[in-house]
DNA sequence: CTGTTAGCGCTTTCAG
DNA sequence: CTGAAAGCGCTAACAG
């Protein structure tokens, strides 16, 4: 048999067995047929195994789409996020596929593409396929949660990770980027950085917002004026990196230190910056943000803040699980534990690796 | 409104208003309403004015559970891959979103985490959600695709991309790493080297195997013969690249090159190689598979074949569109483009930048 | 323990 | 152009 079921041949196609074909075969009725497969009680033992067995034979596969309806739940997570190829949020998805799966729901996923427009898209298509609950990564734009309000009145939870929108309706799950950013800035300080340079993303986003906080909150704190030219908003890719390190290089009045609110452009300043024949971190420390996996791979190896994608997908699907099984609210924001792992694209002294065992904050806020 | 629908509270959840809600209200059919909100013809332009205006305002969402019950159609593709944190992958899934979305499709994600038997559970549980199209990149110890019958024969769609089993059933979508392994060990051995290693994964997998006899093949074809202590069978990760580095490394008759069939464990041999005090590619020339970003991190810049993830999802997607809209085959097996790029790991000799623009194998073999 | 019955919300003939 | 009626496949009262 080959594979070629077009228009004409469709009549050809065995159409999916259902409880009633089994109902037939055994002369029971459909309820019958229904309890047994479910596996609960209400059934003998002989009746289950006949019914059993001849689903297996005759090739019955549930059809969860009636069943959902008639259950009025879809045993169906709906994901979205700003993109699926970043090592981060491919790691959150991971986790989420992986605790979402254990507890045995599935996973509707789309991708924002950094735009509102699509992000509103998506959540109405989620809410037309009924999904039991939602976890979103905002996008770039998107600076109110207006378009998820509906889902929330019929009761869908909605659980926001990473980039999130800080509010009294929905859980959010984030790490303290506020005192993350300000422990790096504060290393920077400490190996005696003084013009130190922030790259950071869309201030409406909250995780950059308030990376740039802790910056400013650490360069106050040690008497080191704000200066803005200092700061950089970018989209943060590896390219607009390479492109700034260059800028950087020629420049007269160079910085010391390049903090960076992802690691790709990190890596990119660091990339050009090496290539301009200066050293790092003597002429120019560079750290950057979530420990990718590059961070061990450049030469330097760049000092980051450690922020596992893996775990806050799992926290964010736990979190999920739980408010669908309990309803209840347990907490409406959780922080998770981050680790500012000093490497040697900052150690101008003869400092001792920074990463802690014992993170600052760890796990549930109220 | 706080966060707080327990089992108590449910009572106050609106349920969701249906096209009855919607009739009701401006005293028509549930049918009409149904025509207006699809968008067809056979309804006037007033009466959908004024549906769609009531729709809109009492915040009707399409059930399309029960939309898709009733046409025996979910708009749902599933998804099923090995992993979904890696680099390869999480492309492969953002180009499949990508060209899904467009053409409406919801996308149904599961991973199999290598593991056939969970591979096993997902086509089941895709098919009990009779998803219209399967993608399915196949886990590290499949080796029979029996488990896919049972969805071909009642019509859905199937098609398979980077590790495939080759069947004359199902399309697959791949690049020809056998030529590609062969151009690759070819370049090595036109760099001086001799004494090859080839560190490659699972031989039951196509992707593996194909490139494991394009190695064979090259060492025939100039002279040099196959030594199967050079033959690595591993798992690919970055840290047992670092152990095998470090092993040969301190090896007697140490290797003039590694070939590893991906770039992690080509890094990780890297790494502990450059620790080791050898030098690359004087003393081991490396070379690694698929172009992963970390390829142009690492120094030196890691030799390797370009094998973009997001291509291969696109043109997956693509092509499952393709196959449900017009329900014939056009082709079986999909060849896309590979490019060697040979970077610095690899040149021993002051040879010219390989890579080309104009690649071996161009898309559709029959 | 098993069968009957009545829908879940939507689409689709078929009549008007 | 609109309405009535039937039913997609399943589940959950309710009877027996």
């Amino acid at each position: 048999m080959d594979y070629e079921f077009g228009p004409e041949t469709m009549h050809l196609l065995k159409k999916p067995v259902t409880i009633y074909d089994i109902a037939k075969k055994l002369a029971v009725s459909a309820s019958t047929v229904s309890r047994a497969l479910k596996g609960g009680n209400g059934i003998s033992p002989a009746t289950r195994k006949r019914i059993l067995s001849a689903a297996e034979t005759m090739g019955y596969s549930t059809n969860s789409v009636a069943s959902n309806l008639r259950r009025q739940n879809s045993k169906t997570v709906g994901v979205i996020v700003p993109k699926l190829n970043s090592v981060f949020l491919a790691e959150a998805i991971a986790g989420i596929e992986n605790e979402l799966s254990k507890a045995g729901y599935n996973l509707l996923i789309s991708q924002s593409l950094e735009s509102v427009k699509k992000e509103k898209e998506n959540v109405k298509a989620m809410a037309s396929h009924r999904v039991i609950g939602l976890l979103v990564s905002l996008a770039y734009d998107t600076d109110d949660i207006n378009h998820f309000r509906q889902l929330m009145d019929n009761g869908t939870p909605v659980i926001f990770f990473d980039r999130v929108f800080e509010n009294d309706h929905f859980p959010v799950i984030t790490i303290n980027n506020f005192r993350a950013a300000y422990e790096l800035t504060s290393h920077l300080i400490a190996e005696g950085c003084r013009r130190i340079v922030h790259a950071t993303g869309n201030q409406l986003q909250n995780v950059y917002k308030e990376r740039t906080m802790g910056y400013k909150q650490a360069l106050m704190e040690h008497g080191i004026s704000f200066d803005p030219s200092l700061l950089i908003i970018s989209n943060l890719t590896y390219e607009e990196g390479l492109e700034f390190g260059e800028k950087l290089a020629a420049d007269g009045k160079r910085p010391d230190a390049i903090f960076a609110a992802n690691d790709q452009f990190a890596a990119g300043c660091m990339q050009s910056i090496k290539k301009a024949g200066l050293s790092i971190p003597g002429d120019v420390a560079i750290a950057g943000f979530n420990d990718d996996p590059l961070c061990c791979l450049v030469e330097p190896n760049l000092t980051s803040v450690e922020y596992k994608g893996f775990s806050v997908g799992t926290e964010a699907a736990a979190k999920l699980v739980d408010v669908i099984k309990n309803g209840s609210r347990s907490a409406y924001k959780i922080v998770l534990k981050h680790r500012l792992i000093a490497r040697s694209s900052t150690q101008k002294m003869d400092t001792l690796l920074l990463g802690r065992d014992e993170p600052f904050s760890s796990t549930l806020v109220q």
